[in-house]
DNA sequence: GCCAACGTTGGC
DNA sequence: GCCAACGTTGGC
């Protein structure tokens, strides 16, 4: 079982749209990068545990936790042509992109950017890196029991 | 809106 | 394979 942290624009889908959701589970569509393609393709399992990250918002944060409920298949959006997310090099003999589940596990307090990079115990996290812009990041087993036991308690 | 940092594309 | 140009991410 791995950990993970995963980043959605509130716009686009909230930790409150993930527990609202039909089965509380979404679709993780939309990844056109592919070194978090393999993350899913190739290490995510189901039941990984996920840090549900705000990005791109007024708070960037953790803002809940989630857990992988769905093993990657190909993205349904690259063959959309009406999808921001249309690839026209993707077929479905060949598809590029790939999607796992995950399902809503609770919404935490909003544990801001700021606060993660104040924390020492922290300070080798991929998404706290400089120039991190990967939209999914491994997350240490060290790194996820500080915070879900220490800071989010 | 700015811009640093990184990823992708495509000519050579 | 190199690398300039361009596109994207995402915090501020």
């Amino acid at each position: 079982m791995r950990y993970w942290l995963m980043k959605s624009e509130p716009d686009e889908l909230s930790i409150d749209d993930l527990a609202r959701a039909p089965r509380r589970r979404a679709a993780w569509f939309g990844v056109r990068n592919y070194q978090a393609r393999n993350f899913m393709r190739d290490r995510m399992q189901i039941g990984d545990q996920v840090l549900f990250y705000h990005s791109s918002c007024a708070e960037p944060g953790i803002a809940g936790l989630a857990e992988v409920c769905a093993n990657a298949y190909p993205d349904e959006t690259q063959f959309d042509r009406t999808s921001k997310y249309y690839d026209a090099k993707a077929t479905r003999d060949k598809p590029r992109w790939v999607n796992v589940e995950v399902k809503f596990v609770k919404k935490t307090r909003l544990l801001g950017l700021t606060e993660l990079r104040q924390q020492t115990a922290l300070a080798g996290m991929r998404l706290l890196a400089r120039g991190n812009r990967l939209s999914i990041t491994p997350v240490d087993p060290d790194e996820w029991k500080f915070i879900t036991t220490k800071l989010l308690k």
